[in-house]
DNA sequence: AGCACA
């Protein structure tokens, strides 16, 4: 990931001005009561409409580096819905968490996001050949089964506990809890349009080309093409310099393959990188052919 | 945050 090279951070145990340094002892209140977030590796996520799916939820986050893994989680307490993402590491649910905090789910409804770190680890781990998303559902509780669907039956139940304390109740009267049935990752099978030039998934407009930034001033077409070239769909490739730090666009034959190369390298390393991984975008544009 | 080629 990132190193750091012959540097010291001496900041690291800096006083914050606001607060008296008296208070900056080994049994520090401030830190003792301040939950430790280093090890966590899972994202709760609120603000979600009554009817999100579970498949929402992944496509969501499928793409973020280092996802591994999430759940849909009926809380049983009105319609309220929460998920949880769980990442391979702090730094990338941290990532994720910055990049999605406060987006606009449902432009129908107006919800927005609301996503921090999870105050336990899902303890769920993602087995083989299992999906990669599960749902629980706890809403009819009174009869006393929870539900999880994807082809995971590790009987384990959910580990993480929501962050805040939850005050608020949307508990609709009469909430007429439909079928748990609904807690199958239901494919609406309406859209199944995936390998066209472009299409929109959860706001983000998807490509068959891919933007490629963040690129070292040395990079070339070859170097790009060397990695590229294995994953199958690969077009072209070509490098622009504009002056500053250059930016590349590959071409796919269709979007899903643009999009596994897209979850297969988004942040890795060239030779030439300097300053950091690849950052890779659906481009706005298809690429021209010639 | 940076998106060209035709």
């Amino acid at each position: 990931m990132e190193k750091v090279i012959g540097s010291v951070n001496y900041h690291f145990f800096s006083t914050p001005s606001h607060v008296p340094d008296e208070c900056y002892t080994a049994y520090d209140p401030f830190f003792l009561h301040q939950p430790d977030y280093g090890g966590i590796n899972t994202l709760f996520v609120s603000g979600l409409p009554d009817d999100v799916k579970a498949r929402e939820i992944h496509n969501l986050f499928r793409r973020r580096p280092g996802f591994d893994s999430c759940q849909l989680k009926y809380t049983g307490r009105g319609n309220q819905v929460v998920a949880f993402a769980t990442f391979v590491n702090h730094q990338s649910a941290l990532a994720a968490l910055h990049s999605l905090n406060g987006v606009q789910f449902d432009p129908q409804t107006g919800s927005v996001l609301h996503i921090e770190m999870a105050r336990s680890n899902s303890r769920r781990k993602r087995k083989p050949g299992s999906g990669a998303y599960v749902v629980i559902d706890n809403r009819n509780k009174a009869v006393g089964d929870a539900q999880e669907s994807s082809g995971d039956d590790s009987g384990e139940s959910e580990a993480d506990e929501a962050p805040g304390d939850e005050g608020d109740l949307k508990i609709p009267k009469g909430e007429a809890v439909d079928n748990p049935e609904t807690a199958v990752p239901t494919e609406n099978a309406e859209k199944t349009i995936d390998d066209v030039s472009q299409d929109t998934v959860d706001g983000v407009s998807r490509c068959s080309t891919l933007f490629i930034a963040n690129l070292g001033p040395n990079c070339t077409d070859d170097e790009l093409k060397q990695v590229l070239s294995p994953y199958s769909g690969f077009k072209a490739v070509k490098v622009r310099a504009r002056g500053g730090m250059p930016v590349a666009f590959a071409d796919f034959e269709g979007i899903e393959q643009a999009t596994q190369v897209m979850d297969a390298l988004q942040g890795s390393w060239l030779g030439s990188s300097d300053r950091g991984g690849m950052h890779i975008e659906y481009a706005r544009s298809k690429m021209r052919k010639s």
